[in-house]
DNA sequence: AAGCACATCAACCGCCAGGCG
DNA sequence: TCGCCTGGCGGTTGATGTGCT
């Protein structure tokens, strides 16, 4: 026996979500608060399984959900925490409020990589993608860094020997704990 | 205007970890 | 301790939009 599925599938909807379903979810979740997404659907009126109605409220209907384009600022830092974390896109949208993790995903997708492939770097290892340059070290923020390292008074030497993220992103608070975004 | 290719992004799928009985 | 259930995550898909010929 293999594991149960999550929800009913044959009476399920599936595809995009109406304007209807959507305010049947905001209007329960605003009266009964997140949670318990199992059976939230059938108290909520809707055919839809727990996971759907836990992604299109979490990655959609959220209010503090800051929609459109991406700041200029917000790209470096993704890029930055990327660099550092890799693909934990949960991890990377709880350092940016307001944006989701299913969000910096496909924007990482569709944006960032063709940057970083158009700047000579490796997306995932944020390494150049020139093999003849053979710095070891990540370089995906080499020009920002080196600007910043010269604000510091950091000397190229002693950075090539650091491995200390906290010491090469000073500006990313590394601190992982739990909790609301706009607490950030 | 039509057809095609490419880009975008919402939504789904399957796996995993943690809680709980 | 074990097994089930649920929530959460990352990868992937597919529908839709947009630009080009």
């Amino acid at each position: 026996m293999g594991r149960s599925p999550c929800c009913e599938k044959e009476h399920n909807n599936k595809g995009a979500w109406t304007k209807e379903e959507d305010e049947r979810l905001i209007k329960h979740i605003k009266q009964h608060g997140e949670g318990c997404w199992r059976s939230l659907p059938k108290a909520a009126g809707l055919l839809r399984c727990g996971k759907s109605c836990r992604l299109r409220w979490i990655n959609y209907l959220r209010p503090d959900l800051k929609r459109g384009n991406f700041t200029e600022e917000e790209d470096e830092l993704i890029i930055n925490l990327h660099s550092l974390l890799g693909n934990k896109w949960s991890l990377i949208a709880a350092r940016l409020p307001g944006r989701t993790d299913n969000e910096i995903k496909n924007y990482w997708n569709t944006h960032v990589k063709r940057k970083l492939i158009s700047r000579g770097i490796d997306p995932q290892t944020h390494r150049c993608l020139n093999p003849s340059n053979k710095s070891p070290r990540n370089v995906s923020m080499q020009t920002d860094d080196i600007a910043m390292r010269n604000d510091i008074g950091f000397k190229v030497e002693e950075y090539s020997n650091c491995s200390s993220v906290e010491f090469l992103h000073p500006q990313i608070n590394l601190d992982l704990s739990i909790r609301p975004p706009h607490l950030y």
